[in-house]
DNA sequence: CATGAATGAGGTTTCATTCAT
DNA sequence: TATGAATGAAACCTCATTCAT
């Protein structure tokens, strides 16, 4: 009986993906969601209290997923000099986020309200410590402030990613996206360790 | 007569920030709308053929003004040196958002539509542009693919910009931002346009 | 100042039934006739006192001529041999319902108050009293009920042409219909008169 | 369980009469029905997609009834004398629209639409047809558009019907009517077949 | 546990009518 | 008189949620 829960939770945690592609969120319905899950609307809400915890959990489902994706990249690159460091995160991240590019906007259209966010952001914390924790252990390198840095490193990632999603992403794109993504981060942290460095010990280290 | 028509129009936009800002984009309703902005609901309608284009004409309004002080900034800086450049388009740019950020905010909740997104894009497209044609005047400077490369850093920008509002912006954040956002285009640029000069005459000319 | 009304009330009623063929009966709004007839809403609010006595007018103008022009061919034929009354009225008829067979269609799908029916009523007294005292100069012939055959007859021809007008009309049909509608109104009269004959001077005289 | 809705609908059916004869055509509202149903405006919603379907759904019903009275007396009646065959259907006619003759003017002031049409239509070929068949089966008659001759004399039929039935009928005219529409069908078919022979064989038959 | 019929508050939209200009 | 912006009651319809079976 408990495995016979587990297969109806997932069912409908597909369900509303499917729903969610299908008709977008505004148009999704309790009842909708549980016929595509072969199951009765009754049924589901012995799982859900309400419509909104089903979306927050589908939502949190997702972003602890990605969030998972990227703390294992950040986790494997400990001590990798910054340059390998850079492309295996952007590597990561940009999988995870095209692999299921449709659930990621479908999904993200949903989080409008504090709660969506507080879930959202607080995957965004994890992956961040994730590449704080990381890029702590770069060679010859050192940050003024690793989270703030990670925060615009992973949302200036996010919103480039977007966009070129939203943009209808025809597959050049993406190709070139990767690479622009690696120059991008790349030239951040570049910028920012110099500076430190140059505040540091101005002048007597010349560049790369 | 004439007046009237206006002053009531102008009446229903503002109306509409203040419930998106009050209630939020899933509570806000047309009859809400109009008591805010102090007509009835048919008044309303007269206007706006029905919600949605409520919404989007507001949406409308507001992406054109941060548009158009991007174009504006662009503009201005056609022939300066890259820095000037980045530094006067992120000015701008953050100011935009920043001013009514909230406004910013409430408004993209509501853009998950395709019309919203195309709005948004047709927007998007104008500020890339002017990006790029300022780019082009760039003394000593050259880039390969100026749209992408204009994209890129907007949605960037976007992003990060976007993270930093829905972090809850703490004011010293908030003066960071624009620092590493300098910083981000800075690097960014930089490295685009030294592969470009690297990949044309390999080793001939030093970093400046 | 006169004629300018004048002017004015013809064009709405005019837009009246303009609209009416054009949206239906129940998306006819006194905006739309209002538009139509060139004039405002409120100019329309003017000389109808609500939408209601607009549609009672125009029907009433309506239904008024098709009973003038059946009278008037029912005053032609007194004293005339009871088949060629028939065959004018008939003919009177079909072409008044004809000419503007759409208008008559649109307006009765109007007519499903009391006091649109009373309208109707009334005016279809009026061709039943002009048919009755035209049947009543035919030679040679008595009816029991003139009031009542008269109802007979035009309420069976109404149907038989509403009939062919809804079930599309192909000129062929129309054709037919004159002829047949001859002999409909021809057999029921004969019979309603031999009956009477035959009660009267039962056997007596042979069928003409 | 099935039981349940069943018993839902009908209500449902019940009450659309109900209210229309109650406040006329042009008041009701699903509101109303729903609540002379006793049960909720979502539950009525659940079996009829919209306000039309259920208008059209009732008189579906109606049309059907009326039409199959009218089938089982011609098929009584193949192979019997004309006036037995005329007598019959005029009964039955009559009958069924004055069983319930509010009802059917209440329904009938809804069928405005092309659709309503349509659906009166489908039903009146099938009378048509029975009546074609019967008539197809009198001893010693032909007909040379049975077809054709089965519209007029049912929308003939209709019409004067109709006429009385809107006059108000007091029951004495309601008395007159069957006798006289025996009279205007026999006079009819007479006319018709009498025309027939007479092309045929013209002289050599002496009229019965 | 599962079902799905029933609920009804609440949202969107229409349109006859008024009245200040 | 003419205008047309404004009104707001009232209609249609949706859908999250409950509960008897």
């Amino acid at each position: 009986m408990q495995a016979r829960s587990t297969v109806t939770v997932e069912a409908i945690y597909e369900a509303t993906i499917q729903v969610l592609l299908a008709v977008g969120a505004d148009r999704l319905t309790t009842t909708r969601v549980a016929e595509r899950a072969g199951v009765s609307v009754g049924t589901l809400y012995q799982y859900f209290p309400n419509k909104q915890s089903l979306l927050l959990s589908a939502l949190e489902k997702h972003v602890d997923r990605v969030a998972s994706v990227v703390e294992v990249a950040c986790r494997r690159n400990h001590g990798q000099q910054m340059s390998t460091m850079i492309e295996s995160v952007v590597e990561a991240f940009v999988d995870a986020k095209m692999e299921r590019s449709d659930i990621s906007m479908a999904l993200f259209a949903t989080a409008v309200g504090a709660q969506e966010r507080a879930l959202v952001n607080k995957a965004a914390k994890r992956t961040h410590a994730a590449m704080a924790s990381m890029l702590a252990t770069a060679p010859n390198t050192k940050f003024d402030d690793l989270p703030f840095t990670s925060l615009m490193l992973f949302s200036a990632m996010g919103g480039a990613t977007r966009a070129v999603l939203e943009a209808g992403s025809p597959p050049k794109m993406v190709r070139s996206l990767r690479k622009q993504l690696v120059l991008l981060c790349g030239g951040f942290l570049t910028s920012v360790a110099v500076e430190h460095r140059k505040l540091t010990h101005a002048g007597t280290e010349p560049r790369q």
